[in-house]
DNA sequence: TCAAAAGTGTTAAAAATACACCCATGG
DNA sequence: CCATGGGTGTATTTTTAACACTTTTGA
C-alpha cells in the first residue's frame, strides 16, 4: 500500500529526550539504533508519527515500544526542521523532554531486542543526526524551567527527603545551594506535605520524607499563584 | 507531478502569529483566508512546508509572501499536532510567533488579492482551525519573555522613548509600572543608549531617545548576563 | 564512641516597592 | 499661561545571601 500526495511531504517523527536522576548525576536515556542510517549508533528514542496519532501520542508510543516508559512526564520541547538533519529523507522532528524517576525505570525494557541504556548527561557519546543539539537544548529547557515550575519532584520517588530534592536542583542546575536557605524557601512555598515518616536503612539519623502537594500547586496556581525556587 | 510514500504522512505547515503595538493597544496580524477550508475566514497567516526548505525558513518565506514582512524578530513557540485541528487534511502546524515595529508595516502588503489586517489581540475574532489556541499560546509566550529577554524592542522603532519603551511592557504584560522604578530597572541594566536626539513634533517637552544596545549585549550575555526586567 | 547526615536562626546586603513634585515645551 | 508629558530621589519593605553548631542514629 502507498500514500500519494500532489506535493512532496517531509516525514513526521518524534525524538524524546529522557531524564533520570540516580546517586550520582542526572541520566539520559539512549537507544541503540535497529536500522540504518546510523544502525547500531546510541540515539534518542524516537520514530515517526501516524496519520491516526497526534504529535504528542507519537511521543509516548515511541518511549512506552522502545523503552517500557509510560506515564512520564512529558513535554513538547522544539521542533527541529533543517533540510538536511536525516541524510537520507527529507525529516522533521518534534523533540519531547521526559522526566522519569529512575527508581520506577532502573532496569529499561528493551523491547525490540535493542539495546536501551542510561548514560551521563555530560558524557553523552557523540549522536547521529542532530540529536546532540536537541539534547543541548533539552538540559537548557531542564534548567530554564525546573526554578519556575515544580517539575523537579518527577525525578524523584513520591516521598523524598528534602536533601534529596535539593540535590535534584543542584544537580540540573550545577551548582551547590546552601542548606538551609533552600530548606526556608522550599517550604515557604508550602507545597509539601510532611509525612510522619522517616527514609529507612540508612546509616546515620534518617530524614523525614515529604510528598510534593499536586492538588494544592492546581488549585493555587488557578488564582496566579508562580511557583519558584 | 505526484508524491507517493510507503506511509501516510501529515501534511506539514507552519503558522505566524504576527505582533505588533501602535498607540492603542497590542496588535494581531490576520488574513482572510483564499482558499478552502474556510475561505474568506480572517486567520493566521502561513502555510504549507516546502521540501526543500527548513521549516524556519518556510515561515519566513510565508510572512514575505503573504504580509511583505521581512527581516523580523521570529521564533519558534509550538507544534500543534492533534488528529483533527484541520477538518480536510491531516495537518501538523510549526506555529511561530514574530515582532514587528508597526512604524514599518503600517500598511501591509496584501500580495496576492488577500486582504491583510490588524486586530487588537484582544478583541480578536474567533479564529478557524486552532488558531485561538495558537494566539493563546504566542501571548502567553511573549508576556514570559518579555520580561527576560530583551524583546520588548522588537516593536519600537529603532529610537524611541522611555515612555514608549515602558507602554511595551504594560501592554504586554498588562499592568501598569511605577515612571521612576521602570526608569531605574531599565537603565541599570545598561543596555541603552543614551542618543543626543529628542523626539519631534510633540505639544509638550520633548523625551529623549534611546537605543537599545545590541552589540553590548551579544556581550554581556556570552558571560552569563541574564536581562531582566 | 564515632561517623555521617539531619536539622535549625540570625544578621547583613541587595532588590523591590511606594510615593510627589518641578521642569520644559508648544499651542 | 496653561496643558501635557518629561524627568528625577528617598525611605520602607521584602527578599536573598551568608554563615556554624547541635542532634540523632546506626555501625
Amino acid at each position: 500500500m502507498a500514500f500519494s500526495y500532489e506535493h512532496a511531504r517531509p516525514a513526521l517523527a518524534v525524538d524524546c529526550v529522557v531524564f533520570g536522576l540516580d546517586d550520582e548525576d542526572l541520566k539520559v536515556l539512549l537507544i541503540q539504533r535497529g536500522v540504518d542510517p546510523f544502525q547500531g549508533k546510541w540515539a534518542l528514542p524516537g520514530g515517526f508519527v501516524r496519520i491516526d496519532e497526534s504529535v504528542d501520542e507519537a511521543a509516548r508510543r515511541e518511549l512506552a515500544e522502545e523503552a517500557g516508559i509510560t506515564r512520564v512526564f512529558l513535554e513538547q520541547l522544539y521542533t527541529f526542521g533543517a533540510v538536511a538533519r536525516d541524510p537520507r529523507d527529507r525529516v522533521v522532528s518534534v523533540a519531547y523532554y521526559a522526566l522519569v524517576k529512575l527508581s520506577d525505570h532502573r532496569v529499561v525494557a528493551a523491547t525490540d531486542a535493542r539495546e536501551a541504556a542510561w548514560f551521563a548527561a555530560s558524557e553523552l557519546p557523540s549522536l547521529p543526526f542532530d540529536h546532540d543539539e536537541i539534547v543541548g537544548k533539552a538540559l537548557a529547557r531542564l534548567q530554564g524551567s525546573v526554578r519556575y515550575r515544580p517539575i523537579g519532584f518527577e525525578l524523584l520517588p513520591q516521598k523524598f527527603t528534602l536533601t534529596q530534592l535539593q540535590r535534584v536542583y543542584e544537580t540540573i542546575l550545577e551548582k551547590t545551594l546552601d542548606k538551609r536557605n533552600f530548606r526556608k524557601k522550599v517550604l515557604g512555598t508550602g507545597l509539601l506535605l510532611e509525612l510522619d515518616e522517616v527514609e529507612q536503612d540508612v546509616a546515620h539519623r534518617a530524614a523525614r520524607l515529604y510528598m510534593f502537594d499536586k492538588k494544592r500547586y492546581r488549585e493555587l496556581e488557578k488564582d496566579g499563584f508562580l511557583f519558584e525556587i
